[in-house]
DNA sequence: GAAGGAATAGACACATGTGTCAAGTTCATT
DNA sequence: AATGAACTTGACACATGTGTCTATTCCTTC
């Protein structure tokens, strides 16, 4: 947990903007259970109470956590899907770029939202339409392909169920070994082989050179 | 929420038995922080402190329903990819059986325990062992059905991953809808195109017949 | 029908959380 | 340097949770 003390950077006092990032931290690695104003307090080493200067209560600052990852995950997935692309391979390659880079897409955020809107039936709402973009995002990239209408559903369903799934399970691989997987799931998730090209591209824009086969 | 009360079934009186279900009902749809002695002693009609009678303390309530869930989920899909079949794809729709029937599989319940386990280590090192057996099941019966190593991992990671993917979605999708969904999975799954002979069976092995294709 | 174990209840002690209020402090202007 | 807005503080009131202890009730069985 790296929580930011207040210091000069921010002018020596808290901000709203302080509390959120705190709330950001502990929300990824406690969930919004521990998102609390006193402990946040704590860690921030300021009073509990001058938290109520800066958000009416406890619901504001979560409301402006969801915000942030509003803000944050859904355009960038989106806009790797819409990137041009000379191939089927090629374009699911772009989307993978959400995969390796966290400043395009955090997935530990998404995963703590997720978690969080099982037991919020409002924040689920918020979910659901955030993801109704992603797979339409999709669908239309592998249509734009060649794939079917049917064939893109169901594989822009495995994509993101596969990436949900993916970050969940919380697998804790490196980026060299997530980066060295990615070729087979190309062909999994179109049905097509990845030309050489094509994958050395992939590697070179995250500026890696490829290993070799890593089994299992 | 159902939380059966105490009745004559049981003896008048709470039993352990009685508390576990109700803590099971509240962790499937309130997560574990919602799992509190005060509140599940309300639903039941008991008293509190009655609680301490069947359980040392909270944490002891909490071991029982991991328990629990380690017995039912894992086991029967560990089964499912050990059924004999005659081609890939009909290996694929026996493990898909899991998807269909809560009987065999209780996709709430792994839910309701990955996100608890996101914030708890000990759990968390359970769940990675239930998902090792689970993936090495798979892997063994696509390797079984001619798939390289290579591919039988990635392609058992994919299984995985997108079903873990779905259920945190929670789309809730209707099981015939499911059913119809089915068949293209298979073909992404396994590189092939299902018969209809193996349609046709995992249909009526869950008593439905084929209606046609859903899009998206 | 009395004894004894199984189960329940109420009072107590304590911890952690929320939110309000009146009284300060500190900084940036003027 | 004084003033006022931005910000912090401590005391208070309250709610909800955990766990312990002692006394009591109910059912079984002998």
């Amino acid at each position: 947990m790296t929580i930011q003390k207040p210091d000069k950077t921010h002018g020596w006092r808290g901000t709203a903007d302080l509390w959120i990032d705190a709330g950001y931290h502990v929300l990824i690695d406690g969930g919004v259970e521990a998102v609390k104003v006193m402990p946040l307090a704590r860690a921030l080493g300021l009073s509990r109470t001058s938290f109520y200067w800066h958000f009416t209560d406890r619901e504001a600052l979560l409301d402006a956590i969801i915000d942030r990852w509003e803000a944050k995950n859904t355009g960038n997935l989106v806009a790797r899907c819409n990137a041009p692309a000379g191939s089927i391979c090629a374009a699911v390659f772009n989307l993978f770029d959400c995969w390796i880079d966290e400043d395009l897409f955090d997935s530990r955020f998404d995963l703590a939202i997720r978690n969080w809107a099982q037991n919020d039936e409002a924040l689920m709402t918020r979910v659901k339409t955030a993801d109704s973009a992603r797979l339409s995002a999709m669908r239309a990239m592998l249509e734009r392909h060649g794939q079917s209408p049917a064939m893109a559903a169901t594989r822009a369903n495995t994509m993101i169920f596969t990436q949900v799934g993916y970050y969940t399970m919380r697998l804790g691989e490196s980026v060299a070994d997530r980066l060295e997987r990615m070729p087979p799931y190309v062909k999994v998730f179109t049905g097509e082989s990845p030309n050489e090209a094509e994958i050395a591209e992939f590697f070179a824009r995250h500026g890696a050179r490829r290993q070799g086969a890593l089994v299992p």
